[in-house]
DNA sequence: TTTCGTGCAAAGCATTTGCAAGTAG
DNA sequence: CTACTTGCAAATGCTTTGCACGAAA
C-alpha cells in the first residue's frame, strides 16, 4: 500500500496534517463513512477539528479523483478510497454496506452505446447474508 | 401498457387526479426526473398542486413498488417507473441520464455472496455520444 | 509577504413533519 | 361520520459559502 502522504504529494496536495488523517482514515478496507461519520471519528483525536475541513478535504480529494462518491443511500454522501471499482451491496435490515464479487464483464467496458464511461457505480440492495436468518427482519435504511 | 389507475388500483391506492397525473407524467419513457421537475411541469396544469403532495406521493408510490429512486446524482433524489431493471448513465457535460443495454449477466443474479438482491442500480458516468465530439466539455452535473 | 489551510457561523437546498382544512365514500 | 387526500409553513438534515484568522512557503 502507497504512503498517504505520497499519494497526496502525487496529486499536488499539501500533506497536512489534518488531510493526512482523512486520507488514512478512508484507506482502511471495506469502509464507505459518511462526513459526519469521519468528522466524528476524528474529533476524538483532533477536538480542533471542523466539519468544513472535512468537507473541503472530501471534495478536493474527489476533484484530485483519490477517493469517490457512494451515492448508494440516497439520503447522505459517502465515500470511499477505491483504487479500482467494484460493486456495492446495501442491507435494508441493517443498513451496513458491503464490497462484492469484482467479476462482472460489465466493469472491463469502456465505451457502451457510443457514450465514454468514466467511472461505474454499480449498486446492490436487498438482505445481506447475516440478516436473512433473523427472525423479523425491519428496514433500518 | 397498463392504465395508470389499474395500477393503483391493483396496489390499492385510490387512484386520486393528482396521483393519476403524477403516475403518468412518469410512465413517459425514459426520463427520472427529481421531484421540483414534476411538480414544476404539474403546475402549469394545477396551479393548486404543492410541493408536498408531489412528495407524498412519490413516497407511497417508491413504498408500493411501483416507482423506484435514482441516486446516480447524489444531490436530488430522481425517481422512474421501471418494469424491469437497467443501466443508467449520466453525461458529465450535458447533465443528462440516459438508459443503456440491459444485457448485464449480472441483472439475473438473485443471490451474490450469500446475500439476497433484491434491487439492481447500476450508474455509469462519462461524457455522452452528442458530447464527445464537442470541443470544450465543460462538467454540468 | 503572499498564499494556503482551517474554522466559525450563516446560508442554501432538498426533503420531512405537524397540523389544519377540504374531499370522498 | 370517518377516513383519506391535500397544502401551508415550519423544521430538519446535509452541504456549501463568506469571511477571517493563523500558519506555512
Amino acid at each position: 500500500m502507497k504512503q498517504a502522504k505520497d499519494v497526496l504529494m502525487e496529486k499536488n496536495i499539501q500533506p497536512s496534517f489534518h488531510r493526512l488523517k482523512i486520507l488514512k482514515l478512508l484507506t482502511q478496507r471495506n469502509i464507505h463513512p459518511t462526513s459526519e461519520e469521519i468528522y466524528l471519528k476524528l474529533f476524538k483525536e483532533i477536538p480542533t477539528l471542523s466539519r468544513t475541513t472535512v468537507y473541503n478535504t472530501l471534495k478536493l480529494f474527489c476533484e484530485k479523483r483519490i477517493i469517490s462518491e457512494v451515492t448508494i443511500s440516497g439520503k447522505e454522501m459517502r465515500y470511499e478510497y477505491a483504487e479500482e471499482p467494484h460493486i456495492h451491496f446495501k442491507c435494508r435490515v441493517c443498513g451496513n454496506i458491503y464490497d462484492v464479487d469484482k467479476n462482472c464483464a460489465l466493469l472491463d467496458k469502456k465505451i457502451l452505446e457510443g457514450h465514454k464511461i468514466e467511472e461505474y457505480h454499480i449498486y446492490l440492495k436487498g438482505v445481506c447474508k447475516h440478516c436473512r436468518g433473523k427472525k423479523r427482519p425491519e428496514n433500518k435504511a
